[in-house]
DNA sequence: TATATTAATCGTATATTTGCGATATAAAAT
DNA sequence: ATTTTATATCGCAAATATACGATTAATATA
């Protein structure tokens, strides 16, 4: 019965899904903002701008990392973390497709 | 304990979130790219589609149009489904912004 | 009016996500 | 060597999401 049938569609339509499922948590979101304002890598500030315990942050920060939007460096007692530009630059490529790809279809709806 | 903390985030992180929430399933993106390629509103054509039961083909359906992104309207006994263009243009926009915005803090990454 | 047809909703089972405290790990400082 | 500092992981509780069959609702059609 509730066995999620993700298999059964395109290799493409699920990396869009991953990537847009690490991006669907305002925490996630607020995270890559905060890499990115500080454009040296962050590791425990993080934890310090959002509302967070710091596990929760750790597993936010797993989660984008293995959905490849960050990479992770060990920093002596630290770890710093970045955006990894290409995979971003990447699925926006592919998100900005799709959404081309269903504009140029068509502009007239009928509902 | 277990409490979401959606709220503890601003507006916009957490509409960005809905937003990539509503895309986070391939059968979403599946939907989406139907809706696209039959430009003519689709109802329960996208049953015979997707490998998926009508009941839970349903269940997507509104969960895309709970998040703005496809508007539904009743046609007789059916109900014609398409994508809500000025919506999708507003996130796709909104998106773009907050990837500039991080993009062109600085393009250097130290890991 | 009875009966298909179409789609939404309900109920339910299971899987996944979210969140935190506690603990483990590992490097730096004392 | 011990302690501090920083981060990851474990274990658990609660909330959400996914999926489907069964039922309901609403409109056509016979």
């Amino acid at each position: 019965m509730a066995i999620h049938k993700k298999e059964a569609f395109s290799k493409k339509e699920q990396d869009l899904a991953e990537f847009a499922k690490a991006l669907a948590h305002p925490a996630r979101i607020a995270i890559l903002k905060v890499l990115a304002q500080h454009n040296e890598c962050i590791c425990g500030e993080i934890v310090d701008l959002l509302p967070l315990a710091q596990s929760t942050v750790s597993q936010h920060l797993k989660e984008l990392k293995s959905a490849g939007l960050i990479n992770g460096v060990v920093d002596g007692p630290r770890s710093c973390y970045c955006i990894n530009w290409k995979a971003f630059e990447k699925f926006n490529a592919e998100f900005s497709f799709l959404f081309n790809h269903l504009k140029l279809t068509k502009m007239q709806s009928c509902c």
